[in-house]
RNA sequence: GGAGAGUUGGCAGAGCGGUAAUGCAGCGGAUUGCUAAUCCGUCAACCUUUAAUUUGGUUGCACAAGUUCAAAUCUUGUACUCUCCGCCA
């Protein structure tokens, strides 16, 4: 969230950011609370410093012996006027606090101007669109060949939109995991964490997942937690509440998780198979940095996410997100999309983001300022590195053969102890 | 599920109705003939004021209600952590 005075004395650039964003979420509301409250502060300050003089002068009194009766009296009405005030104040505070978590974050200068995901720039292809001397299946067709996943039973355990991986395609998925954090671990330096799968509320406001997107998580009442819809939310939450000697960042983890989606409200959209999911397997990378260095490690951020893709020798392209198409809690997002060869379009397997201190001020997480001793809020940023439904199907596409095998790229080899997929 | 203990600054830890001790770490300064010591100050948030990292003030003892002239301290509720018992992969 950004801090209300931030709002107050940025009003211009916040108002031009929601713009911006499309955001329909008035901030003059904000600054009206903003004003009353602090006038009823001042009220309240000058009462309460009133308050603690006359109660001073009570206990000396009353220590030298004498009778306090009158400042008693007095105190009483002063009391009684600091409890209505602030009675107001609170009330005040509570509006600011209801609105200020709907504020989306503000949009970096770099980010391209647009409406929506039209308007987002493609800055980067790389690796070439495969071609096929034969017409190349889609992925459904190819994982009921090779019966890789089950899509008939998975809906007498959980309803349609849950995937259930079978034989060398429930090896094939954890293959995937396995390789992608060995490769981040290894190669990029990150920190592998195994985290849980249910977070609180708590956790889930800290990202910026609530209050908003409620209803866009699968919840457990009885426990008041929430399913988590990436491990972003555990993996931020791991430094709740911290702070952080400056010598120690920049702080990288990556850690697999399952994730929970319900989508609600994109029923009928690219319902087939594994491209649109309530579950799915994903490796998150989440970085904390130093205020100074975010947008620098955003660009490797990136990097190792690309990383992997180059890995398996897939073609891709990368998106500048317009600011339009930002998400709520992003100052500056890039988008990674994998070819698929049998849907004829790129599918978005990565979002690398810089939050700047959105997140860090709603977790409270500092670093100490080396030179001036002070704690101050850094910087969050996280990328899928990457999900795997969208990458299976992009890769099952793009390494068929003729025969209706899968040649796979030799960096799984060694997870797969095998070369080739073929029809059991 | 049952019983008990606890939650105070970056950390440790006292206070148990009358201005939140003290130690360590960090930062700033002073001093000393050097891997360091000693002394002083600072050390959260907010409001106000300022050229300012200045001034004045308020708040802050898990959170919330209550009692009181006055609450870290008393009462009640809630959350979380730990210990023991029970159940269990």
């Amino acid at each position: 969230m950004l801090s209300l005075k931030y709002i107050r004395e940025n009003t211009g650039y916040v108002q031009e950011s929601l713009t911006h964003k499309q955001s329909q979420v008035n901030i003059s509301n904000l600054l009206e609370f903003d004003i009353q409250r602090r006038n009823c502060l001042k009220e309240v300050e000058v009462l309460r410093a009133e308050k603690n003089q006359v109660s001073n002068s009570i206990a000396e009194l009353k220590k030298a012996g004498g009778n306090a009766e009158k400042d008693i009296a007095e105190m009483r009405s002063v009391s009684n006027r600091i409890k209505t005030v602030e009675a107001d104040l609170r009330k005040v505070e509570e509006s600011i606090a209801n609105d200020i978590y709907y504020v989306p974050n503000i949009v970096h200068s770099s980010v391209p101007v647009g409406k929506n995901e039209t308007e987002n720039i493609v800055i980067k292809k790389w690796g070439d669109v495969p071609e096929f001397s034969f017409d190349p299946k889609d992925h459904l067709s190819l994982g009921e060949d090779l019966q890789l996943f089950d899509f008939k039973r998975s809906v007498k355990m959980a309803g349609a939109g849950f995937p259930l991986y079978t034989g060398l395609g429930a090896k094939l998925e954890r293959a995937l995991i396995n390789f992608m954090l060995d490769f981040h671990t290894s190669k990029h330096n990150y920190t592998e964490l195994f985290p849980p799968f249910l977070a609180h509320t708590n956790a889930m406001q800290n990202t910026g997942q609530l209050p908003k997107f409620k209803e866009d998580m699968y919840q457990i009442p009885e426990d008041a937690l929430y399913c988590i819809p990436t491990a972003e939310v555990p993996v931020t939450n791991f430094h709740q509440g911290e702070i952080i000697p400056e010598a120690e960042l920049p702080k990288k983890y990556a850690a697999y998780s399952a994730c929970f989606r319900r989508e609600a409200g994109s029923y009928g959209k690219d319902t087939r198979g594994l491209i649109r999911v309530h579950q799915f397997n994903k490796v998150e990378l989440v970085k904390f940095v130093h205020p100074d260095e975010s947008y620098k490690e955003l660009e490797t951020l990136l990097e190792n996410a690309e990383a992997i893709l180059q890995a398996l020798g897939l073609h891709y392209r990368i998106l500048e997100l317009c600011s339009g198409d930002l998400s709520f809690s992003a100052a500056k997002c890039y988008d990674l999309e994998v070819w698929s060869p049998a849907e004829n379009k790129y599918l978005e397997v990565s979002s690398c983001s810089n939050f700047e201190n959105f997140q860090a001020r709603r977790s409270n997480i500092r670093y100490r300022n080396k030179s001036t001793g002070k704690s101050e809020l850094l910087h969050t940023l996280n990328g899928s590195g990457v999900a795997t439904p969208r990458l299976m199907v992009a890769l099952l596409e793009t390494y068929q053969q003729k025969d209706g095998t899968i040649k796979l790229p030799t960096a799984l080899h060694p997870f797969m102890n095998l070369e080739k997929i073929s029809i059991p």
